[in-house]
DNA sequence: ATAAACCTGACAGCAACCTGAACAGTCACT
DNA sequence: AGTGACTGTTCAGGTTGCTGTCAGGTTTAT
């Protein structure tokens, strides 16, 4: 998934863009509500992760914001005022779930999981299409009941395709989940990724469309 | 579709015509008002992306004299200019929507996807014809269930079709969806064009008018 | 019957795409 | 520190599919 990190406290910043890059996500962090809100208008992503007390202002500003302009990215608030009015608040104001710090990384994780189950529309987690068995939180993938080993990119790839089955998804937006603001790539990473991913599931689940990008149908 | 783009900037516009190409769009991009309104004197145009701030003045101008001219030809602003106030002129002006730089070109391709769906009065972007089903927004072609793979090209040649379902369609007009000014085609495309797609798609859904042009029944 | 318009199979050029291989970096384990 | 397995990225050569063109056949109007 593409995740954009509002968080001002440096250490702890970077220790959660760490860890759910290694996850296969790719993040954009910035520390000011004006620098987050500017990435906003130029780039879709699938969660903001929003601290509420920033330098430039209060989070469930931008929040408010974006709910007001129709955006119905998923928001997880990370925040430390741990009082039930705030968590209220940010609920009422159209967080989708609240972490209150110090919390663990795997709670983060967890959150981020149930996040994706919402977006996929399936309370399980779970998800079959032809012979695949796609197992989302626990990042198994069955074959016609033999699994396969996914690397975190190949299932970040993946997970992109299945977000939007049925529906054609250009090659730069494969990119953009892959790569955080700036990386250039310059080759056919793409390409490559999709190759392997073939290799592994089965070359029929993804479908080419020429001068444009991929698709996997149900 | 045939898009006029009219934007200054040489790097944007050159990333959006290729961006829209790629699509199957046939793009005229001219970088000043005078030059674009020439060009509207000769080409009948679906689309019109228009930036605002302009060497040789304000786009508005020319929205305003393409609105008095009763041309209802879609208009979608672009601009850097994000503030309200210009926002609601651009729509009082008459234009259909608005983006707001620096944008997405997803995005963009979001847009003309809601655009060519006004233009075929049919909100869900779905279309029945006979044996066939046809998802515009993702492309999809079904004949009597079998799905038909086609090409870009063929995509813009049918999709005009499609545009006058019921009417008669000039040669020269499924020429000008194709081809941007200046493109010389010398031969026969468009007959082979509706040959192939006969082929994947049947027959008997596009009927010759001889010395004319075709016609797509419903 | 004739000419004009149209249809369609074939083809070459080209860009997009695929994929095996190479290689450097990382990580877990010793 | 050393080792080996694994991952991400790049490159190069091969393959595929789209495109515009043409030639020869077919249909249509007069």
């Amino acid at each position: 998934m593409r995740i954009l990190l509002v968080e001002d406290e440096k250490g702890l910043g970077g220790a959660i863009r760490e860890h759910i890059a290694s996850e296969g996500h790719a993040v954009d962090w910035f520390e000011t509500l004006s620098d987050a809100s500017a990435s906003l208008t130029t780039t879709n992503y699938d969660l903001i992760l929003l601290d509420l007390l920033l330098p430039d202002g209060h989070g469930l500003d931008l929040l408010a914001r974006i709910r007001s302009a129709k955006n119905s990215v998923a928001v997880i608030i990370l925040t430390a005022l741990d009082q039930i009015s705030d968590r209220i608040k940010g609920l009422n104001a159209g967080a989708d779930d609240y972490l209150v710090k110090p919390f663990d990384l795997g709670e983060l994780s967890a959150r981020i999981i149930a996040i994706q189950r919402r977006l996929y529309a399936d309370g399980t987690g779970m998800l079959t299409l032809g012979n695949l068995s796609i197992d989302l939180t626990n990042k198994i993938i069955l074959n016609e009941g033999e699994p396969a080993n996914l690397s975190s990119r190949e299932w970040a790839v993946l997970e992109r395709l299945l977000r939007h089955k049925n529906s054609i998804v250009a090659k730069s937006v494969i990119e953009d989940a892959l790569y955080e603001y700036g990386a250039e790539v310059e080759s056919n990473t793409v390409e490559v990724y999709i190759s392997r991913l073939r290799k592994k599931i089965g070359k029929t689940s993804i479908e080419t469309i020429r001068g444009i990008g991929y698709r996997m149908k149900v």
